[in-house]
DNA sequence: ATCACTTACGGGTGACGTAAAAATC
DNA sequence: GATTTTTACGTCACCCGTAAGTGAT
């Protein structure tokens, strides 16, 4: 049986080109790697190098054999990763989100509930949130859409609905409503890490700027002293109303605006997923303040 | 690094239940085997059992293990098998066929054009015969149809045309050909390992019984001492005529009996296949003795 | 002279087997 | 008493590093 270190060495020699190279970044002894692919031959029974004088190369059946290496390598990460994040499911409650907005809701809510589990939260595309989920990386996550797939359970959560925030001199400040169309072109504050709304807003608004802040209270902090208009919720104007700030919410009547989440889990999870959702109401739809 | 032993370990712990009968068949101790699923867990940083006094069983995590190290294990397989089929390559030839016939007039070919090289053959399911030339186990294929693929290479070879063979009493003897139809119900010798033929006449007479003979000599033996009719075609007829021994060879009129060849290859072989096509003329279409 | 690979030699880690103990059936 | 797992201990394989040698750039 061939041992994965042999693999790994193997693989290694296929990215650098030379034993040198290979056993530097392996940190082993040169020599010590030229014996390990003879072994690896004899142990296939195949030579896999063209050995010149000063010089050794792959030939075609190390190629092939330095592929399949790559793979097993890869699927034995893939072993380790998907081990320590099952043990680690067991004692963590890790939620992956499309967005931030769900978040504020649901991590108080889950800390609530249960108490000694530890909580973890990221915000990811929908193609690895789904991944995650799959090999319990993630307990459970939530999407703007539902999906139907074997061993999933897919469960309707609650609504989010986007605000423009302005200052009261902005033109927007006196309307009712506002629209992705209008507002083409203008500049816009945004947190860096909202999710698919980035991808909304960008294809609603493709002659726009958006000025990406990596941290959260920057976006309000640099809305403070700026006219620039950025992005709220019904779900931040409740959760943290003191961003506002003075400014002025406007909803978006775009139906991409308004999107519904689902509490998305393995059918293992359920639990968790059926005790967030009798866990009472949500944070209630936003009223204009009326001065 | 987790390395392929700790998973072949695991593997047949998983199999067998507990350490000691696991231990037997890796022939190795038993306490070597305790140890090593110790140092597979410290290495995962997780545990694998549940311990009990007398007993170790597996736990989820462990179970999800033994999961990732059979596909690793597998995956390895598969690199040794193909590896040394690649190497294999460079010095056989090595043809799948979907039924004897069109080897009887293939392989004599193949040994008069290629010196040296040696050539094996064998017959086997489509499926497995296509798995065969991606993973090198075959230089070329013979498929009763002809398949578009990436990487492959498809050429119209020649036609085999099925017959019946009776004994000069057999009712179907003076006709000028027979139907499936016809003869379902009748009882037939068959040689066992005809490939796709098999399925043929099967589904065509579903009320036959066919007696399957291993040995292909056994079969011009036993039709002999028997009136019982068997099968030939235009390729063997040629072939080896002696097999008749007396016998009238009757075609049938069914489409199905009538088939296209087609010769299948990797690109990188295209040499190989294209060497046979021009390598002239195929035995000649079986004609009914005159006496 | 430097670089790249191979060969030769000695050392240490660690995987193995044996033996014995503890616990269950 | 038979079976199963764990612990303890000594041994040996084998993988490693160092040093030296060869050939190419």
């Amino acid at each position: 049986m061939i041992e994965i270190y042999l693999l790994e060495y193997l693989h290694e020699f296929y990215e650098y080109g030379t034993l040198s190279a290979a056993a530097q970044h392996l940190n082993i002894a040169q020599p010590s790697l030229s014996r390990s692919m003879k072994k690896l031959e004899e142990i296939l029974g195949v030579s896999l190098f063209e050995r010149h004088k000063n010089r050794i190369v792959l030939n075609e059946a190390g190629n092939l054999a330095a592929e399949y290496a790559r793979r097993i390598l890869e699927e034995e990460k893939e072993m380790e990763r998907s081990v320590r994040a099952f043990e680690r499911s067991r004692h963590t409650i890790s939620v992956g989100s499309c967005c931030p907005g769900p978040l504020m809701d649901l991590l108080p809510k889950i800390t609530g509930i249960f108490h000694g589990m530890a909580v973890s939260s990221a915000v990811d595309t929908q193609e690895r949130l789904l991944k995650g989920l799959k090999d319990y990386s993630y307990t459970f996550i939530i999407l703007p859409n539902p999906v139907e797939s074997d061993g999933m359970l897919c469960r309707k959560y609650r609504t989010e609905q986007l605000f423009l925030s302005v200052t009261p001199f902005h033109p927007a400040a006196s309307c009712r409503e506002v629209s992705f169309a209008e507002l083409n072109g203008q500049s816009f504050i945004m947190y860096a890490h909202v999710g698919f709304w980035e991808d909304i807003v960008r294809s609603k608004m493709p002659d726009s700027k958006f000025f990406l802040q990596e941290d959260f209270d920057t976006v309000g902090e640099l809305a403070h002293f700026s006219e620039l208009p950025h992005f709220a919720s019904d779900i931040t104007l409740n959760v943290m109303p003191s961003r506002q700030n003075g400014r002025i919410a406007v909803p978006f009547s775009d139906p991409e605006s308004h999107v519904w989440y689902y509490l998305v889990c393995l059918e293992q999870n359920k639990g968790v997923v059926s005790s967030l959702l009798q866990a009472g109401s949500h944070t209630l739809p936003y009223e204009k303040a009326t001065p």
